[in-house]
DNA sequence: AACGGTGCGGTACCGCGTACCATCGAGACG
DNA sequence: CGTCTCGATGGTACGCGGTACCGCACCGTT
């Protein structure tokens, strides 16, 4: 009769509750009746009544840091970066209007909130890890790489967000052209050794004096 | 006899038990026993078993608060940014051991850890929503802004991770030079509306193309 | 001395999460 | 076909965090 399998059923019927009387007006009891089974088997399959609207995190995590320890190339750490978070947020795009549902539960329920915060710290833990690796153990590259995962991870939230809210339909491309920016930001030149005086002539649609102060910065900030 | 008030002698208890016993083998009650007060007054003091060991966030992000309210002018804003993260650090530094046990705490207990994590979250929506306010609706400012405020916390935190883990005496020297880093990182270019084409001459150590290089990508995040 | 406010303790209750045990159904095997 | 095993389930009891409510003692005021 009830082919859906047991999990199903409690997330949908969690989701429904949450949604109609909300999260603290919902006991595990009440998910554990709708979806037909006892409170113990809830239990059993999620380890909190939080645990039932969220993804899981666990084999996601785990995915994310087996994608990162597989690119050991120095050349292409930032690509193994950017495809990885693409395809967290794809993980996310795919569930449709479930995460939509859940968005507006995190964005009303505090202690949701502060739950999908914490797991998002995880991702950020992650990302900083492998970027400080990358980095090597250069003097300020252990902030550099804080920063720059506090970066992609805040990248990441803000173009799901946007397509969480309906603000856009083409989270992919959102997010390739944040990536974009947060690399840029990071950008180092190449690490040239040779002394020498440069000249550059370039031809841009602000103020000069505006450009060189563009440079004089973007070249203090390096050494 | 006892004129240690009772706030004060629940937090003493508190870091006292949870330090012997740990955290989740420690039971309000006996926090309560321990500072010789009931229960209920525990409850009465602080919301919850955890906020016991936790500083008054409350007070301290309507100080934050504040403080970034009362500067509009535009060109302080950076700065007032960057007196406001000194202002948090110091009040940790000031709290000495007892933010140092906190710390011990926090990084061992996953719960404990998650609450820190929420609650420097609400300090860096205060600073997101200052800075996306001071850069305006520009295109892909929201973004920025998110980016910007993201650094500005985890510089604060790197060095007070640092700080906790006496790996520096010199917090406060240090955060200011971690937030010179961010402010470089995100350093835009004067508002000139004028068009133009710079030439620009100056002596580098390194590799004129890197040199090159370097402002193109400086350039291009701009536009 | 009567009064009201304030801080405290005690009791009862709800709900989450865990531990433990009893039960049931689907095969495996004689 | 009977029985045994095993995995999944349900039920009960418990510990603990957090809330609500009530009663009490200690204040200063009038």
């Amino acid at each position: 009769m009830t082919a859906i399998p047991v999990r199903d059923r409690l997330v949908d019927a969690a989701f429904a509750l949450f949604d109609e009387r909300g999260y603290e007006q919902t006991t595990a009891d009440d998910i554990a009746d709708r979806a037909g089974v006892g409170r113990t088997t809830l239990f059993r399959h999620y380890r909190s009544k939080e645990d039932v609207i969220f993804p899981d995190h666990d084999r996601l995590l785990a995915i994310v840091k087996e994608r990162l320890a597989t690119a050991s190339k120095a050349d292409t750490a930032i690509v193994a970066v950017t495809e990885t978070v693409r395809l967290v947020l794809l993980r996310y795009v795919e569930e449709g209007d479930r995460a939509r549902l859940r968005y507006a539960l995190t964005s009303r329920i505090a202690t949701l909130r502060d739950r999908e915060i914490a797991t998002v710290a995880r991702y950020q833990r992650l990302f900083r890890e492998f970027i400080a690796e990358w980095m090597g153990p250069a003097p300020g590259a252990a902030l550099r790489a804080e920063l720059m995962a506090a970066a992609v991870v805040s990248a990441h939230n803000h173009v799901l967000r946007r397509w969480l809210r309906r603000d856009t339909t083409e989270p992919a491309a959102e997010l390739d052209a944040a990536m974009t920016e947060v690399v840029s930001l990071f950008a180092e030149p190449s690490g040239g050794k040779s002394n020498g005086t440069a000249v550059i002539v370039l031809h841009d649609q602000r103020d000069p004096e505006a450009v060189a102060a563009t440079i004089r910065r973007a070249l203090r900030q390096r050494s």
